[in-house]
DNA sequence: GGTAGGTGTTCGACAATGTCGACCGATGGA
DNA sequence: TCCATCGGTCGACATTGTCGAACACCTACC
C-alpha cells in the first residue's frame, strides 16, 4: 500500500475543480471531467456533501464547494505560527508606510496570502487572504522564487503568462531578476502584474534560516516610486519588517 | 452502495479533529482518537498531506491543516451568492451606522460568518470571517433560529451554555425571545454572549420567501443603547439593509 | 400533449481497493 | 545505556469502493 488512497485523490480532484471552474457543475459535468462513472463520482459527491465540504442547489441540483471549507480554512489561520508572529509587525509596516500589507507563502505553483492589512486610510478594499499571486511577477513571488529551492523549481517549470508589457517572461532575464534579488535581499515588481501597481517585498526565514514566507507593501506606482526609483524608506521599512518577524521566529521554539 | 464512502467520512473527521483541537497531532494520537489502525491513519494523512490539506512539520512530524484549506475556502466566498449581493449593502450599514457588521449563514450547531465590515474607526480589529457564533445567544444566531426550522430543531437540540448571567438558557424562556422575534422581526443580544457587547441582526430571505441568512451589528453597549434601550435608528437601520439584500436576491434568476 | 434528451439517483455484482496488525529504524527521556 | 514511544513500512486478507445499467424526474421542444 505505498500509493495514496484513490478515493481521497478523487474527492480532492473534485473539490479543486468545483474551486477552480464555475460556479456550480452538475453530476454528469464533474464525473466526464475526471473520467468517472456516474454512479462513482456520486458517492462521493454525496459524502463531501455530508461532511459540508460540498452543498447541493435545491432547484438545479448542481453542486459547489461547502461551507465547512471556510471554517477550516480559517482555523488553518489560527494554527499558522508564521502569521501568528507577524500580525503586530505587519500592522507597524501598514502604518509607517502608508500602504497596503500582504505576507504570502508558497502553495502549489504561486504565493498564498494569508495575511492583509488595508491601507491605512477609508478606501474600500477586498480583503485578499487566501488569495494566490503568481510567482514570476509578483515582489513576494519573487522573493520567494529567488530563496526557496521549490518555489524557484516550481517557477522555472511553470507558465510565465505576461500580464503587462514589463512582465519579465523569459528564462535569462528573470534568473537575472533572481540574482539581483539576492544580492539586494528584497525585491520589486513595478507594473509587472498589474497596471499602475507596484510592490516591495522582502523575505522572512526561520530559526535555522530556511525561507518560510515573504512579506511586502502593495500600492500606486505613484506613491511607491519617486522619480522613477522606488522610495528608499519604504524598502527599508519593508526588510525591517521581515527581519523582525524572521527575528521573532529564530527566537521561539516550540 | 447506499452508505457513504468509509475512507472520505475517516480523512474528514481527521480534519476535524486537526482543527478543533490542539494546534498539532501526532500520528499515533489520531489513530487511537478515531479508532484507527495506524497503517490506516498514515495513508489517509499521507493523501491528504500530498493535496495540501494537511501539512507535517518537519522537526517533529506532527499533522496539521494545510494551506488548500484556505484557498478553497475563500474560493467558497468568491461563489457565495449571498455574501455578493450583500456586499455593498452592508459596506453602507457599516457607514450609516457607526458599528462593525456581520453577515452570518447558518452552519452545523451554529452561524458562520461569511462576511465582516469593520467598524469604521481606526481601531484595531480582528477579521472574524470563517468564525462560527452560537446559535442562542447572538442576535444573528436568534434570527436564524427564529426563521429556519433547521437552525431551531438545532438550538433545541443542542446544549445552551451560559456565557454571562444574561444569557437565556431554559427553553420556555428562549421560545418565548424566539417568539418576540418573529413578532418584532428583528432580535438582539445585549451581553448575553460577550460582556459590554450588544448586536442586532435582521433576516435575510430568498425570492421564495426562504431565510438564507442573518445580518447584524455588533458594538459596546454604551453605543447601541440609549437609557437601557436599543436604539431605534439603528434598528431601522440594520432592517433597512436585510430588506435592501433579501430584495436584491428576489430579484436575481440563474 | 407527448416525446426526446437531459438531469441526479439507486442498485447489484465484481474485484480492485483500503484496512489491519506486526514489524522496522530513529528518536528522546530517564 | 536502556526502554518506551514515535512515525513509517509491508504483505495478506476481505471489506470496500467501483462500475455500468436501469430508475424516476424534470425541462424544453417539436
Amino acid at each position: 500500500m505505498a500509493r495514496n488512497i484513490q478515493s481521497l485523490e478523487r474527492a480532492a480532484a473534485m473539490l479543486r475543480l468545483l474551486g477552480g471552474g464555475e460556479r456550480r457543475l452538475g453530476l454528469s459535468d464533474i464525473a466526464s471531467s475526471l473520467g468517472l462513472a456516474k454512479g462513482t463520482a456520486h458517492g462521493i459527491l454525496r459524502t463531501l456533501q455530508q461532511e459540508g465540504f460540498v452543498e447541493q442547489d435545491d432547484a438545479s441540483g448542481r453542486y459547489q464547494l461547502g461551507a465547512e471549507l471556510l471554517r477550516l480554512g480559517t482555523t488553518y489561520l489560527d494554527v499558522h505560527e508564521l502569521r501568528a508572529r507577524a500580525l503586530v509587525w505587519t500592522d507597524d509596516l501598514a502604518r509607517s508606510s502608508g500602504e497596503s500589507v500582504h505576507l504570502g507563502v508558497l502553495h502549489l505553483q504561486g504565493v498564498l496570502i494569508v495575511h492583509h492589512v488595508f491601507r491605512p486610510d477609508d478606501s474600500r478594499q477586498v480583503l485578499e487572504i487566501g488569495a494566490m499571486q503568481p510567482l514570476h511577477s509578483t515582489a513576494l513571488g519573487k522573493v520567494l522564487s529567488a530563496y526557496d529551492p521549490v518555489a524557484h523549481s516550481e517557477v522555472l517549470e511553470g507558465e510565465r503568462k505576461a500580464f503587462t508589457e514589463r512582465t519579465v517572461c523569459t528564462l535569462d532575464d528573470f534568473e537575472g531578476v533572481l540574482d539581483i534579488t539576492r544580492a539586494r535581499g528584497y525585491a520589486a515588481d513595478v507594473e509587472e502584474t498589474w497596471e499602475g501597481v507596484a510592490s516591495i517585498a522582502a523575505p522572512i526565514h526561520d530559526r535555522r534560516r530556511m525561507p518560510v514566507g515573504a512579506v511586502g507593501i502593495t500600492g500606486a506606482v505613484e506613491r511607491l516610486c519617486r522619480e522613477g526609483e522606488l522610495r528608499p524608506e519604504l524598502i527599508a521599512a519593508v526588510r525591517d519588517c521581515a527581519r523582525a518577524v524572521s527575528r521573532d521566529l529564530g527566537a521561539v521554539r516550540f
